[in-house]
DNA sequence: TAGCGGTAAGTATTCATTTACTTATCGGAG
DNA sequence: CTCCGATAAGTAAATGAATACTTACCGCTA
């Protein structure tokens, strides 16, 4: 077995991901996280510090994954809800990592201020509904991954029919609601 | 000091509110709870069995005050948007609450299909969106928690004018939302 | 041979849960 | 009415399992 650091590193990384995005901050262990990395506890101090800087890193690292995947479309909120809602069909963690960022260390979510301010702007110029351009984010965020976040009490009431055929649906609803919010209206 | 069974009991679940809403179940303290509740850790054991019981029986009764004190509106959605909004900004913890339950302990969010399923055939009568009644109540919930959900990195965007006022533009916010989402359009 | 990537075996706390014990309340026997 | 004892409410301290973090050590490679 070949030693690379920074392959470590990124082990390290992937399985920090994975375990705080199934049991959060305070429900992840360490041991668990070094084990599934193939790795082992000393590395995650070497290379992180320790679990609080290794949960920041594992989070900053996927909002910016998602900041890269899915660019922001300030002509076309109604499709940019559609690729935010795919991105967190394909990637379940980022949103469960960030729900748990903001309940557990609100300070490490507080930081992306300004990158929402660019959006706000954006949309701002593109919009003449009764919302303001701020209200338009939050709605269309909500709305994007109202699917993900409902309680599986809700979303299971669905007729099973097949699966994908189900998640497009679901895409295609988002799509929709947003068109219809910020349509040009009576 | 009077010896009383039943207020020991909602002094703990009060307790156990703030504390599982404020560091959740993994992060929540028995002895905090004890300690707030002015009572000791035995008691919590003798009425509740446990840390994961007092959760669940936590969350319970944040669902069921919040079903009591919110009755569903299928025939104003927008307006019980509005007034799901209230309830959230009243009482932070219920959402917050929920939240948790569901990262943490889905097992226990689970249950209340049956109580959606009468709101979903209520909602499936007075709709005639290109959305179908589970997309509706999907979407209804998400804009109605829309702002206690969002990241403070967004919401603090808004101009800091009167604390007051902000709320109630939000409120009126969430309300004309689901109204153009819903509105019969072309 | 020097230093870095890696391993494995501690250490010291923290925390849920239990055990052993004390005090109040109340219904009925004297 | 009064005392008595059973039962429920309450307290404090112990236990034992996890858990975050460290220390001491190994061996490859430059």
């Amino acid at each position: 077995m070949p030693r690379d650091a920074d392959a470590t590193k990124e082990r390290i990384l992937a399985a920090a991901t994975a375990e705080f995005a199934t049991h959060g901050y305070a429900g992840g262990r360490v041991e668990r996280i070094a084990s599934q990395a193939k790795s082992n506890v000393r590395m995650i101090y070497a290379y992180y510090g320790g679990k609080s800087s290794l949960f920041d890193a594992t989070v900053a690292e996927a909002l910016r994954r998602m900041a890269e995947n899915v660019p922001p479309r300030p002509d076309d909120l109604a499709e940019w809800a559609g690729d935010v809602f795919d991105h967190h069909q394909r990637f379940p963690d980022v949103l469960r990592l960030s729900m748990w960022a903001q309940l557990e260390r609100p300070e490490a979510t507080a930081e992306p201020s300004e990158a929402y301010r660019d959006k706000t702007l954006a949309v701002a110029t593109a919009d003449a509904s009764p919302l303001s351009p701020v209200d338009v984010l939050v709605f269309v965020y909500a709305i994007a991954q109202a699917w993900q976040l409902s309680p599986a009490g809700l979303t299971g009431l669905e007729e099973a029919t097949d699966e994908s055929e189900t998640v497009a649906a679901r895409r295609r609803s988002v799509v929709i609601a947003v068109e219809r919010m910020l349509q040009k209206g009576p």
